[in-house]
DNA sequence: GTGAAAGCGCTAACAA
DNA sequence: TTGTTAGCGCTTTCAC
């Protein structure tokens, strides 16, 4: 920096506007700086910046495992919503592990402005750990809703519900539901307990009844868990003629099950999932779901933590909850096209 | 740390030493100066300790697209990988864009002391581009072999080789190849070329005859592609009993539209792919592949850019090959087991 | 084994 | 509009 000001012949703050695009430099100035940083091939040092501001530019974003497809394209979703911001991303994955994600909670990832957070195994029992969090930070998804925090989420409860509704309205009147949390409780904010409670909504909207049999549990969210539970289902001689998986990975593996008991799809069993993965649209037959708006939960959760780093986490505001707006896509597990739009 | 030095009547030194586990500290101070800083929660600054050591802990991966399969296991692996060495790791995604690849070769990752980079789109004819390099660099594939940089890989040529030749062993005869690059040259080191080269090796060594009209070209691999190239195979009227696909990615679009044509797997076509990722197991058949030992790679590769960034750029050391051992996975869709091992 | 002092490269505050 | 000064928190050097 010292060279570029002297072969310029300014001061170090003159380059430091240069580089920080200060409004009140002489355009002349400007652009004998702006040649000397050229001509030496000068980069600023971003750990002095660091140092100084108290700012790294770099945002971190810890969940579970990167090798969910959920959470890899979600990953891919705020990278880029980070980039358009400057901003660089340091991934952490907790591995669904309980300490490591209070670990985490504790202290952020290390060198970071903030935090983007989706926990697995915290939940509402953890709300207080909220209050002691000395940094920037955004929970992605509800499981410890109520603390001091903001949350960016889907629409678990509303999604699950038109996701049931959709296979209502194809006519099926026993709808089996696979993926509920083997200790499901109406007061957790899980994912799984969320959909289910929209699972049971859109049943006793429609003036069905609820029958324990339908609902399986299924810990974790794995294909072969899902394909398990299927095959449980099929062998209970519990009938059913649609299955809402509560997410597509689980949905990949009840049609394999499905497929493998010489069940035909939607014919015999409509099925449909929830995220929306890529890899839905290639399953043999295609998975419907439900997408939760995954760009928007991105977006909004970068828009929502650049804000809280540059107020200065001292400036309490009330915690805000953004829901992003999902749809039903309606594939060939449920009687739709399987080509791609 | 001036709280803590003081806390603990220690000089700043002392403290540093403590933290950075120096061995000639006396029991007893090290006592002190630790207890001193549980009480006050100390952290140290990673800025600062960059700024004056010239190090960050952070190593960047720059992948094209989270969001395929493929890239969300390997980095995966890598940031296990790099957290057992205390490193944290920023992920940047080039988009499968020559521009973006050309401009994170020429600087890196932001903040970061080292790059583990997988491009897509630069080739040979980029490799001048990496005498220019300043950074600690290890590349990840051999897209750009023959400059002076390390480079960790998979054994394109021998998979592939072994993966025809696994075909070979059930009798098949009429094996196509869905997925060469549509400029396909044997001097080029894209994994698409050389895995071609690997298959045409086995028809050779086999004693069978190259056929054009077996060797299929798709860009990108997006499932969707396979399967368009694979409806035309069937259209075009070219007899065949084999498939091999040349990531698993157009290997699922195969088994679609196979499926969709009735063709059934592995009787009337047997497929194999080649990355082994996990959606391989639940595709209905599943789908046999070619294991290319992303763990070792991952492992390999953290290694061998650590040691570059501990020796000092200015050490130039021969250039490095590592290829991971591999290993063929044989599922339903050549005629094994679908249940999971 | 421990301390004192210097300085990494940058930016904020203030001065001119 | 530009320059001067100080100091962010740490590690390194060298002295003791």
């Amino acid at each position: 920096m010292r060279d570029v000001a002297l072969l310029a012949r300014v001061s170090n703050k003159t380059v430091s506007n240069v580089v920080n695009a200060h409004p009140h430099v002489h355009p002349a100035t400007r652009a004998r700086v702006q040649q000397a940083i050229d001509e030496l091939g000068y980069r600023p040092n971003l750990s002095a910046r660091g140092l100084r501001s108290g700012r790294t530019g770099v945002i971190g974003l810890a969940v579970p495992e990167l090798r969910q497809p959920y959470f890899a394209e979600l990953a891919d979703a705020v990278i880029a919503a980070a980039e358009a911001r400057n901003l660089s991303v340091i991934l952490g994955q907790a591995g669904a592990d309980r300490a490591h994600e209070m670990n985490v909670l504790a202290h952020g990832l290390r060198q970071t402005d903030g935090l983007l957070f989706s926990p697995e195994r915290l939940g509402t029992e953890d709300r207080d750990l909220l209050h002691d969090v000395e940094y920037p930070l955004v929970m992605l998804g509800e499981r410890i809703f109520g603390g001091p925090t903001d949350h960016v989420t889907m629409h678990n409860v509303a999604g699950a519900r038109a996701a049931v509704e959709h296979l209502l309205g194809l006519g099926r009147r026993r709808i089996a539901v696979v993926g509920a949390h083997p200790d499901h409780r109406t007061g957790q904010l899980r994912p799984s307990d969320l959909r289910v409670q929209g699972y049971r909504e859109a049943l006793v909207a429609a003036g069905l009844p609820l029958d324990a049999g339908l609902e399986r549990a299924v810990a974790p969210w794995h294909p072969e868990n899902g394909a398990d539970a299927t095959r449980e289902l099929l062998a209970s001689g519990v009938e059913f003629d649609g299955i809402f998986a509560l997410n597509d990975t689980l949905g990949i593996g009840i049609l394999r099950a499905l497929g493998e008991a010489g069940c035909r799809v939607p014919d015999d069993v409509a099925v449909i999932g929830f995220d929306n993965i890529a890899n839905g649209q290639f399953t043999l037959p295609s998975l419907s779901s439900v997408d939760p708006g995954r760009e928007e939960i991105a977006e909004t959760a970068v828009a929502m933590l650049v804000e809280r780093i540059e107020s200065g986490t001292r400036t309490p505001q009330t915690p805000r909850l953004h829901k992003a707006a999902f749809h039903i896509v309606a594939r060939e597990s449920t009687g739709g096209s399987g080509r791609r739009a």
